[in-house]
DNA sequence: CTTAGGTGAGACATACTGTATCATATGTAC
DNA sequence: GTACATATGATACAGTATGTCTCACCTAAG
């Protein structure tokens, strides 16, 4: 197996970003099941064989998209703005997110994770970077008087990043910035203390 | 291809039920990909060529579980329950419905239905029959005036499910009839009219 | 230049897929 | 009960996918 972490081998990253591309477009068009070594190998044009010694699993294929592109890695909101100004814009983030190419990833991954620990395994550690920032943001909150000290932090934050999720995995509907602000000012607005 | 709802042959719906109840226990125990017609086949001790016989493409078994065991058919709670009690009711048993089979079966149609449309429709009708319900619920509260009229029932629905199906889906987490009391009282609380 | 290691091409056994055939078993109508 | 229609079981089959292996060639680094 050969890690294109461990080495600089330049001829290593060139065919494992070749084949990691490949992959990406066969999972956004034909999902998951269409993501083998073969198609793969014939995708990028590389040899069926170099494609089984970057990933011995068809799984790691998407574990390896899964780190790489579907990053919510969302960068936290100026401080100068209201809770709720930032709060929307860190969610604003999230829709967008969830609406291009890391949606359809996650996606995938959700109906991996069922059924296989590795992934749920990597479904946890990304899912610790976007909702982090909210519940820091919230916890400030608190700290700060501008929101009700009684305020469950945990549900809100259920309550915030809950819709998003129905609407592009069960609706299929894309997430507007109205329907973010919108959603932000019906939740979050009654537990603002003033 | 032989339809089990056409005739009444015993045979072939005995057959059928044999098949589907192996196919279940296959997606629930390794997930869909888990589900073919050999498999299916091996475990219910039927001929593959049958297989093929019932469901000539693999997504018409997966079809076939998510209307048999999939339901969210709830029932709507009794009339003389307050709005808040209702609607706490209905979630519960929507909580109950996510927590066992049926959210095993949903997750893996979530996974499927992004790219493959026959998928997405059925998924799409079967959404249909338990949220109905709660948005009746909801109109039927602007009516009677325990709603504020103001009240955008649409958002107040996906707030109300969406922390559900994060948690199920996302979180692989129980959903207690705590959280859904607690997540009625945090969300619809503000719109009651009282 | 030399060495170590990655890649391409192909071979190979095994397994899965989808379809076809025919004898047997089952259900239905008379 | 007999006769007919249909479903099933068993098997064969070609085509394809899977996973591993070997060896010649190429690339990067000292």
């Amino acid at each position: 197996m050969i890690d294109p972490e461990a080495g600089t081998n330049p001829q290593v990253q060139r065919t494992h970003r070749v084949m990691l591309d490949a992959a990406r477009d066969l999972l956004s068009e034909n999902g998951p099941g269409a993501v083998t070594h073969l198609r793969v190998a014939e995708a990028s044009g590389v040899a069926r064989a170099t494609v089984y010694r970057h990933w011995p699993d068809r799984v790691d294929i998407l574990l390896d998209l899964l780190r790489g592109g579907a990053d919510l890695h969302l960068s936290p909101p100026p401080e100068d703005l209201s809770l709720a100004e930032r709060v929307t814009g860190l969610l604003q983030n999230l829709a967008a997110a969830l609406n291009g190419d890391s949606g359809q990833i996650l996606t995938a991954m959700i109906g991996l994770a069922e059924w296989d620990e590795d992934v749920f395994a990597a479904l946890e550690r990304m899912r610790a970077f976007g909702p982090r920032l909210l519940q820091d943001l919230l916890a400030s909150g608190i700290d700060d008087g501008s929101l009700a000290s009684h305020t469950d932090t945990d549900l809100l934050m259920d309550v915030l990043i809950g819709p998003l999720f129905l609407r592009r995995l069960l609706h299929h509907a894309k997430i507007t910035d109205d329907y973010v602000a919108h959603l932000v000012a019906t939740t979050l607005g009654p537990c603002l203390s003033r």
